[in-house]
DNA sequence: CGACGTGTAAC
DNA sequence: CCTTTTACACGTCG
């Protein structure tokens, strides 16, 4: 049977959740904050509602330059409060699994759910569920959400993009070659900012254009694998299941008070991210192998340093293993400086039952 | 093949 | 001016 799968995307989720949380804000544009603690303003944008974005106060952008827009306007900013937000994310999650075969959640604010079995592969049905599970979002938690229907998971997430906030889109099989075919690249899921410049350079704009270039040509450029994958999203056709997802990794990351390469200062930053980390193995009940650090220097650049070694779930093995990787890295880079530090654990293994002690 | 490191992408 | 977290593909090396 043909598959139909739902994909659900909540409307500017912070900053919803934060106006329904202040009634005071509520219709005012709302910008949400990563606060970096380096100087009172710096850090990003997480989120902003649509009022917000009207001014052109997007994720991602420093908050120094959207307090510059928002100057002399009525614009409110928040930091964020991730704790809160992933308590009503989980009680949505639990809506959404209860109405579907399977569910995949994607992000705090979004999941893919394979609804077939319970429709019959009936389109009709599939609208209703959406149709209801809007209703409960809205009624129970006073929020919107853009849900896409389609027959596989690439599509439906991209038409729930095609209308939003609240919206409701469902794109049939025989209509995804229309759907998609004015859509630019970049708007397909998958193909972010270098690959839309390398197509454009081949004179490739649209999904259309996209699917009437050669495949071999494709490949001459980008390999057999990515061509193929290219190829088959101009098309709209995507196999991948929706199941859910087993972490892979887990990692901390912070900024640094001022770009340093104080091994002592940096091992302060280790301690504080490893209680995090700590307290987020327990949580997960969670062993790992691998120990990696992540350094940002002054330029941005990112590296990486990891080492293996016999499971274990003890926070030393993460603060020792990290203090030698950083030792590493400095030695190495004598003359770099940090912005922003970080540490992994990947390699994992799920345990069920709690593991005390006693156990060994 | 597993481990390690980088790049791309999405949120 | 520049946040955080995760996934995955790919190249390289032993």
């Amino acid at each position: 049977m043909k598959r139909i799968i739902m994909h659900v995307d909540l409307d500017s989720f912070y900053a919803s959740l934060e106006e329904n949380r202040d009634p005071a804000i509520k219709g005012k544009p709302v910008v949400i904050c990563v606060y970096s603690g380096r100087s009172e303003e710096s850090g990003a944008v997480s989120t902003s509602n649509y009022k917000a974005r009207a001014f052109g106060i997007k994720a991602g952008m420093p908050i120094v330059i959207a307090k510059r827009i928002a100057k002399g306007k009525d614009v409110v900013f928040l930091p964020v409060d991730m704790d809160y937000y992933r308590e009503i994310s989980e009680r949505i999650m639990d809506l959404m699994e209860e109405e579907s075969d399977t569910m995949e959640q994607v992000s705090i604010d979004e999941a893919y759910l394979d609804v077939t079995e319970l429709t019959d592969g009936n389109w009709d049905k599939a609208i209703e569920i959406a149709k209801s599970i809007k209703e409960k979002i809205s009624s129970q938690e006073e929020l919107t959400a853009s849900v896409g229907l389609s027959t596989n998971k690439f599509v439906a997430k991209i038409a729930s993009d095609f209308q939003k906030p609240n919206g409701l889109t469902v794109v049939k099989e025989e209509e995804i070659i229309n759907f998609l075919k004015y859509m630019p690249v970049s708007k397909l899921h998958g193909i972010g900012e270098k690959t839309t410049k390398a197509l454009n350079d081949l004179g490739i704009q649209t999904a259309k254009d996209l699917s009437e270039y050669g495949l071999k040509e494709l490949e001459e450029v980008f390999g057999k694998n990515k061509a193929r994958l290219l190829h088959n999203k101009s098309l709209g056709i995507d196999d991948s299941p929706v199941e859910p997802r087993e972490k892979k990794q887990l990692s901390r990351i912070g900024t640094l008070k001022e770009d340093t390469n104080d091994q002592n200062v940096i091992y302060e930053k280790i301690i504080e991210l490893g209680k995090d980390m700590e307290i987020r193995i327990l949580k997960n009940n969670v062993s790992f192998r691998t120990v990696s650090i992540i350094t940002i220097d002054t330029e941005l650049k990112t590296q990486t340093k990891s080492d293996t070694i016999p499971q274990t779930r003890e926070i030393q093995k993460v603060i020792n293993i990290s203090k030698v990787l950083l030792e590493k890295y400095l030695k190495e880079n004598p003359d770099k400086k940090l912005r922003r530090f970080g540490i992994r654990i990947s390699n994992l293994e799920f345990s069920k039952a709690q593991k005390t002690l006693d156990d060994f």
